[in-house]
DNA sequence: GATGCCACGATTGTCGACAGGAATGTCGTC
DNA sequence: GACGACATTCCTGTCGACAATCGTGGCATC
């Protein structure tokens, strides 16, 4: 008889993949067979290589020709890059969210962070790296600045990335205040303030990020040796 | 005897496609079968899907499932979007190159314009559109943002493909001397006039936009009847 | 004993063919 | 004569297999 449930979808591997990395179930540097994940996911190659392409686009492994695909290891600078990104577009994203945002979109912030606070309470680790992300992502969409929403969603992706390289242990301060903040300065309107609580926001993650990779041992051996 | 010539790269076959729309040769709306284009370029189909993925990645195309793809149309919301996105990045991307340019990076930027110039001179379009793209890439490559500078060589496909839909006769304002003002500005280490520079000259090309935009036709077929 | 070369195994890149789905043209019926 | 259902045809989506390439281990040589 056939098999009656349906072939893994791209997106569904690429999810998978990416919930994997972020869970640090796969360790960055490890390399990623098509074959082994064709068994696993039970498609054919063809389609791991979509998701492959995927997600390399997202920063998320690194596909080198003829030798296949491993995690990605952002280096300190290419987190410096992210967060670069993310203060330049996130800032004007919020400037233009105070000057368009309404009811509705308020009330689906204050639940957002609501939702987040629910995860912290539960220590839901998936849940809170998941819904986290998602509360930038939102800021986005209600800014409707269509194309940075995009960009977003990418520098999300690396975040989770570095998140997970460079803060083995989860430190426990990212929690859902600095979130609550600044949605009641949206809701205020106070433009100026909204800017500056998402700026120190990003700041504050990275500067964990920062000293957590300090400490961490170069895992290149070339940056070991030199 | 075997084909002595490699057959064509992904690469290249994206960047012939560019070209073909930048230059007006493919027009937006137009279908991409891919097996007509396998033959074009002697390759298989798989190569083709590859390239494919790439583009629409850029925006360059659409991609229907069970529908196959067409050159994008960018409505002017989606213009503005991509617009929006330039300024929000653009401006923080020359920010930070005046805090760290250096003598050759200031030479450089000075050949470009001039390269720029000659192109104009030259009447060549190809390489104008292909220069100006280039000038923008280069400013992000010097400032140092990594990640920005990926996003901007996306940003200026889609602007590539904006001015090629709504710019029918090519405008002939958008010379190079915006461009070597930015420079001079760059290179004198002001600030806040190299950012205020960079604002005004991507309004200007976006408000060429606006104009033919509005007198273009409008290309959907639901919006042309309603 | 160390080093350079060669062959083998493994893995990826590519291709051709088959199957599934959507749009179109045609026929039968009201 | 017009509408709806069906068959056809084209195109895409997917798969399995073959060929090219790279890393690795063994072997001969210095």
């Amino acid at each position: 008889m056939p098999d009656p449930r349906p072939s893994a979808t791209v997106e569904t591997i690429c999810e998978r993949i990416w919930l994997a990395i972020a869970e640090r179930r796969l360790r960055p540097g490890a390399r990623l067979k098509e074959e082994q994940l064709a068994e696993i996911f039970e498609v054919s190659r063809a389609r791991i290589r979509q998701a492959f392409a995927m997600l390399e686009r997202d920063g998320l492994i690194l596909l080198v020709p003829n030798r296949g695909a491993c995690v990605a290891e952002p280096t300190i600078d290419e987190a410096r890059d992210v967060f670069f990104a993310r203060r330049a577009i996130e800032g004007r994203v919020v400037e233009r969210l105070c000057a368009r945002i309404d009811a509705p979109g308020i009330a689906r912030l204050r639940a957002h962070v609501e939702a987040e606070r629910a995860a912290h309470a539960a220590r839901d680790r998936s849940a809170i790296v998941r819904l986290s992300g998602a509360f930038h992502l939102l800021i986005a969409e209600l800014s409707g600045a269509g194309y940075l929403q995009q960009v977003l969603r990418d520098l999300i992706s690396r975040t989770s990335l570095i998140t997970a390289v460079y803060q083995p242990q989860m430190v426990a301060n990212c929690g859902p205040d600095e979130h609550a903040d600044l949605v009641e300065a949206i809701a205020a309107g106070h433009t100026a303030r909204a800017v500056a609580l998402m700026a120190a926001h990003l700041d504050h993650v990275e500067r964990d990020i920062d000293l957590q990779g300090a400490a961490d041992p170069p895992r290149d051996l070339r940056e070991a040796l030199l």
